[in-house]
DNA sequence: GTAGAAGTTCTACAGCCCGTAGTAGACAAT
DNA sequence: ATTGTCTACTACGGGCTGTAGAACTTCTAC
């Protein structure tokens, strides 16, 4: 579902149908799901011409960052599941990490 | 679901049925959910006498971790969705995060 | 040793989300 | 006015979840 973001920028509906035809998806079906994300606050759409264009709310990685708070969200103890998370991510991760809570204040 | 995880240690369907009985819901109700954890791999059983006893497979925090890596397998650049999340914690929670960097090698 | 209690498995049903799509209605261009 | 394009509404099957009943097994008490 979330191919969507694959191609940045404002999409009609038209555009995502024609970008991801290789599936052999019917129109309506990419009307259907552009209507649900939106529903769901993860994409907005604005009038252009009789048609709607889609753009993204957030990035992908906001969004993933925002998948990641739910689950956290679900530890009565924050701070221990995060311990468990960062002691499970791979070395690299962990520097990658390590530099964006540096570059944080 | 996860209010199993409430109450630490082996248990019996009896037990678990009986500690959350204030929900009102029926005995069979916490069996079918038992059996669907376990199905799932959240937790073991092992028969205790006629009846089984469930034991929590890894710990809350363990399966928190586990969907936070969930959400970031789905970045095509997780270092940049580990950024982004990185971002997004609370003061407290990155120094949190931070030492459990530190105490990791 | 047979009845009842306690436990288990199997099956079920409703609700929600998702993938997929058809139909009907609005509007534009010819 | 007819045709094409777009949208909104509706739908259906499948999977997961919450809830639970029915039926079978097994232990226990008399």
């Amino acid at each position: 579902m979330d191919v969507v973001w694959d191609a940045d920028g404002p999409l009609t509906a038209r555009q995502v149908a024609d970008a991801l035809d290789s599936r052999g998806l019917a129109y309506t079906t990419w009307l259907t799901v552009l209507s649900r994300l939106e529903g769901k606050g993860l994409l907005r759409r604005e009038r252009t011409g009789r048609a709607h264009s889609y753009l993204a709310v957030g990035s992908r990685e906001d969004h993933i960052a925002v998948l990641m708070q739910q689950a956290l969200g679900q530890a009565d103890d924050r701070q221990a599941a995060l311990q468990h998370f960062a002691r499970s991510v791979s070395p690299d991760e962990a520097d990658a990490l390590r530099r964006a809570l540096e570059g944080r204040g």
